[in-house]
DNA sequence: GTACTTGCAAACAGTTTGCATAGGC
DNA sequence: GCCTATGCAAACTGTTTGCAAGTAC
């Protein structure tokens, strides 16, 4: 998610109503590393948005993912968890504290991924994850 | 999932009872390369064991993963599949056929991964999952 | 005989859907 | 004013749990 003006820009271009709930998801996401589930963001919205609903949140994210403003993680049983960064990078969930932390591939030189495809498949994305305990943790 | 009398030994070591359902999905699951969900299992077991309950399916594994005899994957949203083969390695979900290949990292020199720690956090577990067409698809 | 296990049904969590109303454009 | 989006409730999916009856040891 790259910035509030070019992600509105783009709903304009795919024909989609700026509603003032869409523009309040799309504001918690911006800059968010946190990567909370529809619950979190539901929890965190509702007090500015007292009448927001859980279909609207699902609803919005959905179609975000759709044109590709968020990714969803698949890093914890059960439920989804968003990002708003696309690009291709790991998370670190931490089973003592919960959080999740980004891995960028970039930063770590005993990390490499390859890129088009593997033992003759063909890829359109990646997801890593690590699960352990985090920095901060131990 | 190494061999049916070590796993039988191992169950027994823990103090679990031999029971014909628990020894039907290990059976199973013993050099199982499909990575079914607890459905198909459940499915595919039904027929030999028309009484065979989703919840002794759902035991069974969740007891199979405590003494880590197969692992569960996140490879695919919404639910959980289940792999005899607890090494590291990764999995490639082809989105046209639905087929989980086994990616085996020694076989790819195209990707290296951080054992124990990564950007100070201490790992416990990787799991690598890409999606795309699979070689048969394509 | 004594636990542990089973099978059933009900509970549960997260997500999706149907529909009448509201509101962006 | 049209048509999409919202909010609510209900449906749905996958998984877990409670409990009486059954069974491995």
């Amino acid at each position: 998610m790259h910035s509030f003006d070019k992600t509105i820009q783009k709903l304009r271009q795919e024909g989609f109503k700026l509603t003032p709930q869409r523009l309040a998801v799309i504001k918690h996401m911006i800059g968010n590393s946190r990567h909370p589930s529809a619950l979190a963001i539901h929890k965190d919205l509702k007090r500015r948005y007292p009448s927001l609903s859980f279909s609207t949140v699902y609803n919005t994210l959905n179609m975000l993912e759709r044109i590709e403003e968020v990714q969803s993680l698949n890093v914890i049983d059960g439920h989804l968890n968003y990002d708003p960064d696309i690009s291709t990078h790991g998370h670190f969930l931490c089973t003592k504290c919960g959080t999740i932390h980004d891995i960028r591939f970039e930063d770590c030189d005993d990390i490499k991924l390859p890129q088009g495809e593997i033992g003759g498949h063909t890829i359109s994305s990646i997801q890593v994850s690590f699960k352990g305990t985090c920095r901060i943790c131990r």
